[in-house]
DNA sequence: GGGACGCTTGCACAGCTGTGCAACGCGCAA
DNA sequence: TTGCGCGTTGCACAGCTGTGCAAGCGTCCC
């Protein structure tokens, strides 16, 4: 199957080479490479003939012979687990965005679940001498983290917790806390956290904090996980969250799809009013957190925001190999809509 | 800016090459590179001595020299714009899934809006020597089909119209079609479509099949389109079909985001029923057709099922560069939830 | 007019691999 | 023992680029 495109019928269509433009502008090879590199010596109208030359034939710089000499490939990895759900999705996509907006090449690892998915992901990186790897949330291969740093070569994570590398984070417990305090200042008592089991950092940081914060403020905190931070694991935490007699009159989702499944269980299923019974905050603010089915109050995380922090710690790790690992916190900023609102300023609750 | 990774402080960490194999083994390097040539001439217990040097080593073949010679690069490049959104993330992460699980390289190129963006993109795929390109239906960087096309290598679209182009695609008349009978059927007579001013060929065939059969049956077709296909725009093509006085009874929304911007208008702001005061159909049947808020009633398109037929018409492609294009069309199932339920096959309407 | 200097340009090598070709060693048969 | 054949291995080249080094040439100044 494979064979198919391995296959040479037609010896693969040969690109046109830096050799053919010198031939056709009459000059060296060399003096096409020259023309191609910023700062090199070349008269000014010697590279006007080869930069029609080139025009004329399409000439493009190979960038693998390149990358070859150099020794970079300009290659990224980005390796994520299920990269179409959620957050995921517009962080890939802004990373994306931004590494080809620097002339970086993005190479999307969809790490899936078995060994030889993961195995096969690394060979193509490693293969391909990827010169950076940045690895999204999410359920952790661990053993690329382990050869990345084996290798020597610049890696960044995006809210994975780990020791010894760059690591580029939320500030998770600092938005909790801030959401526990509002919770009890707008009078309510009983809390809950609809989580995961995924135990993802982000994820356990979350809980960690709301509870931790809740419980010194003496309020009692309820806590559910579903088997999974998505919507299906919405619907189970928020059915075991509301299946006891004292049900919660607050609840921090730790994902905007979780909130979207608490919201629909309680709304649809037992009737309940959003805000009125229950106050529900998500964390995210993905773009269907505006919807007018939901109006989700929510934290947002900046995609863009994030992938150009985590580009410009990729450079600066490459600038400075040896230099001590950074850990970088970025404060989420609360969107206040309709399923909560906290108690303004001195002024009384409405 | 850029330079930071492109200083060499440390001149790049080089990696093991198959020459320091062959001196750790004691062989010559062209041995190693036999060795890890399935069907090569070599001695078993060589072959033994090489792999496991290499294994002490750390080495891996070079991908990029590897291309180099072969003029095969793996490298696919993945086209598409705003490749975050509905259900196009889903079928980038299936064509990435599919595409690593061959041993290819996804390139995801986040072709943006401007001729700036849509150039660096160009430059990252052909300098990299991509060996295919897959264009995913979206806005149409028109200037990509072009030059991959002049530069023979192969090219597949989804979703995009395009003569002499292999294709794959949805039957949208058909589903199309299919829904304007079922409404009709079910005793709708005042019949609408949300659509978009986006002019992608499937949201063009999608309107143009579904007005033309819902009036060879004499129905009333109403039609407003967003300025794009999305929430916003489903929100804008809703605000306009029922602000007239004659309200549709059905809506074919062309999209699921559409879909639900439709019935958040109609329930949230209108109080409409859904079904009873209006059906709704949708397309794409993302798993948030699914959420309890919605239960929406949906064409499916599969994407790992789509991708896998991309990868395929890829490799044909490939292997005969010089047969007629192909173009494919795959049917899409309806999936009944709550928002419209056809009439059983000959069973009365309930 | 001659020498020195600076800008251009070509040569050759490095970077890493796959593979055709020839050589080499070994076993087997005559 | 000699010759033949086969399996194995090394050499060398190709594929495409960037760049140090030296040579060439023109120009300017003394």
């Amino acid at each position: 199957m494979t064979d198919a495109l391995n296959g040479k019928p037609h010896p693969a269509p040969r690109f046109v080479s830096a050799r053919d433009v010198a031939e056709l502008a009459g000059v060296s090879r060399s003096a096409v490479s020259r023309a191609f590199t910023p700062g090199a010596s070349v008269a000014p109208e010697t590279r006007e003939k080869i930069m029609a030359a080139a025009a004329r034939l399409g000439y493009q710089v190979n960038d693998l012979a390149r990358g070859l000499l150099a020794n970079r490939s300009r290659i990224v990895g980005l390796v994520a687990t299920k990269p179409e759900v959620g957050f995921r999705a517009h962080l890939t996509a802004a990373l994306a965005a931004v590494l080809i907006r620097r002339g970086s090449v993005p190479v999307l690892i969809n790490a899936g679940e078995t060994d030889e998915e993961t195995e096969a992901a690394q060979r193509t990186l490693f293969g391909h001498r990827a010169e950076a790897v940045i690895v999204l949330s999410g359920s952790p291969p661990s053993s690329f983290i382990e050869l990345a740093r084996s290798n020597g070569l610049p890696l960044v994570a995006i809210g994975r917790e780990a020791t010894e590398i760059d690591l580029i984070q939320t500030d998770n417990p600092a938005a909790a806390r801030a959401l526990a305090g509002a919770f009890i200042e707008a009078g309510h008592k009983r809390l809950a956290f609809a989580g995961s089991e995924s135990g993802t950092p982000a994820i356990v940081e979350r809980e960690q904090a709301f509870v931790a914060e809740a419980t010194r403020h003496g309020a009692d905190v309820a806590v559910a996980r579903g088997p999974d931070t998505d919507y299906a694991g919405g619907l189970r935490a928020a059915e075991r969250l509301f299946a006891a007699a004292e049900r919660p009159s607050a609840v921090f989702a730790v994902n905007d799809l979780v909130a979207f499944a608490l919201i629909d269980h309680l709304k649809g299923r037992l009737g309940l009013r959003i805000p009125e019974d229950v106050a529900v905050v998500g964390f995210d603010d993905l773009p269907e957190a505006a919807w007018l089915g939901y109006r989700l109050t929510t934290f947002r995380q900046d995609p863009l925001d994030l992938a150009e922090r985590a580009v410009a710690l990729l450079e600066s790790r490459a600038a400075d190999p040896s230099a001590a690992p950074v850990s970088l916190r970025i404060e989420a900023r609360l969107m206040i809509r309709d399923t909560f609102r906290p108690v303004a300023d001195g002024a009384p609750a409405s």
